[in-house]
RNA sequence: GGAGAAAUACCCAAGUGGUGAAGGGGCUCCCCUGCUAAGGGAGUAGGGCUGGAAACGGUCGCGAGGGUUCAAAUCCCUCUUUCUCCGCCA
């Protein structure tokens, strides 16, 4: 949530700026800014009403214990009492209206982002390691996946639905290898492992921004029995729980930075992306995720994002993944975020590097809709934290990158040193 | 899922319709004391919204949301959480 006095005293510049996401939210702006006027005069009024009523409130009994007649006030009062409750009525009414619509504007992109129309506009940062060149034709790591009868996503097909997988064999345990060796990797550096809920409540899905707008890319979990709405919601990344563990806490400065790593299972509707990635571990409902969630003061949350970019990269060095670093433009920033890198690892059935981390600066945006304040000293007044997070990184995909980038000319795939003490075995094969 | 009890500040806790939400602990400051302890005194309800250049005000906050009333921590309704017990369960 963008701050009202932001809008309200730069109206122009905030448009502008959120102009560069390649979205119009003039509107929205406009009608804020009229929202928040009418609100204030109101609520203004109602509470010098207020203020007359509370003080007659207290005359009245002791009225009553000099013997006196309340009558005449008391019907005074009634009236002064209706007309508070309407206007009360009217003001909540605008608050809610006013809030949807702060809810329904994205972040403003930080200075620092590049401004672009969409992902073709996206700056590479630093590459590290170089594609990964072979002497024989690789394959895609669905058809890996087959032949070593680790994957198997046709069963899950038949017992789910399309973008599911069962892991089999070394295959499961790669994948659990993995969860292993990145939280250890990251709790080493410094973060507090945090194994969170599933599912969340609305407020939760508002604060760190998947609600309102994005519901349809969410599970809404509903009730069997009477069909009704849980107000439930399987998490689309830890960052929702993680996050909002925080939710309408005052830290203290000298916890700041809080640094947690979590693993959860993620699930997405993946609404929109029909027939993009349908083959293999890319592009799943569910899947696993290590993420990486910080809380940090505003003057440190830059040099943060720097740092957290780093930690993700940690482990994809570790397991010798070539990858680089994309600075997103400002057209393809994600909703709530003020600057985001994203971290590509190269695929080569993609012949590309594809996405497998996302590491953003929310600053105070996922902060004031959460209501996550820190108090600079003792007997100062909070103030909001800066929140970011990253991948650290997708599971899934690292499983897609070590098949495909470890693979033999014979058809095994060699697991990374990092990896083989989790294993047990330094190969996979038929 | 069922029955009962509870939710007030950093902590404990009083408060069954009416003029400032008691009291204690803790914390801060002051006095006393050579220092410490003990003792005495004062202060200590967060946070939001809002008016004002500021000083300083107004308003809402007793788990949450509604309602009754001129007036609600207090009465009524719904919900949440915690505790005790029963049922079910990995």
């Amino acid at each position: 949530m963008l701050d009202i006095k932001r809008i309200r005293e730069n109206p122009e510049e905030v448009k502008a700026k959120l102009k560069t996401r390649n979205a119009d939210y003039d509107a929205y702006v406009d009608e804020i800014i009229a929202i928040d006027a009418e609100r204030r005069k109101i609520s203004t009024d109602v509470d010098s009403l207020k203020a007359q009523q509370n003080k007659v409130s207290k005359q009245i009994p002791m009225m009553k214990k000099n013997g006196e007649d309340t009558t005449a006030v008391m019907a005074e009062m009634k009236e002064l009492s209706e007309k508070i409750k309407a206007d009360d009525v009217k003001v909540s009414e605008l608050e809610e209206k006013q809030k949807m619509l702060l809810l329904s504007i994205p972040n403003i992109p930080s200075d620092t982002t590049p401004v672009g129309k969409d992902d073709s506009e996206n700056v590479e940062i630093r590459r590290w390691g170089e594609p990964t060149k072979f002497d024989f034709e690789p394959k895609a790591h669905w058809d890996i996946g087959k032949d070593l009868d680790i994957l198997d996503p046709e069963t899950a097909s038949k017992v789910t639905g399309a973008r599911f997988h069962f892991y089999k064999k070394l295959g499961a345990k790669l994948e659990r290898a993995i969860i292993s060796y990145f939280l250890d990797t990251h709790t080493e550096n410094g973060y507090t492992e945090i194994l969170p809920p599933y599912m969340v409540n609305r407020a939760s899905m508002t604060g760190t921004g998947q609600l309102p707008k994005f519901e349809q890319d969410a599970y809404k979990l509903v009730n069997a029995e009477d069909n009704k709405d849980t107000d439930y919601f399987l998490i689309p990344t830890a960052e929702v729980p993680v996050t909002n563990y925080h939710r309408d806490d005052i830290l203290s400065a000298e916890q700041l930075p809080i640094k947690y790593c979590a693993y959860s299972a993620c699930f997405r509707a993946e609404a929109g992306s029909a027939g993009r990635d349908t083959r293999g571990l890319i592009r799943q409902h569910q899947f696993n995720k290590v993420e990486l969630v910080k809380f940090t003061t505003p003057e440190s949350s830059w040099d943060e994002l720097e740092s957290l970019t780093k930690d993700a990269e940690r482990v994809l060095q570790g397991l010798g993944l070539p990858y680089r670093v994309v600075a997103l433009s400002t057209g393809d920033i994600g909703f709530s975020s003020a600057k985001t890198y994203d971290i590509e690892v190269w695929m080569p059935s993609y012949n590309r590097y594809v996405e497998i981390s996302s590491c953003s600066n929310f600053v105070d945006y996922q902060a004031r809709r959460a209501n996550i304040k820190y108090r600079p000293a003792a007997g100062e007044k909070p103030q909001l934290v800066h929140t970011l997070n990253g991948s650290g990184v997708a599971v899934g995909r690292t499983v897609a990158a070590i098949l495909e980038n470890y693979q033999q000319a014979d058809g095994s795939v060699i697991i990374p040193e990092a990896l083989r003490r989790f294993m047990g075995v330094d190969k996979i094969e038929k």
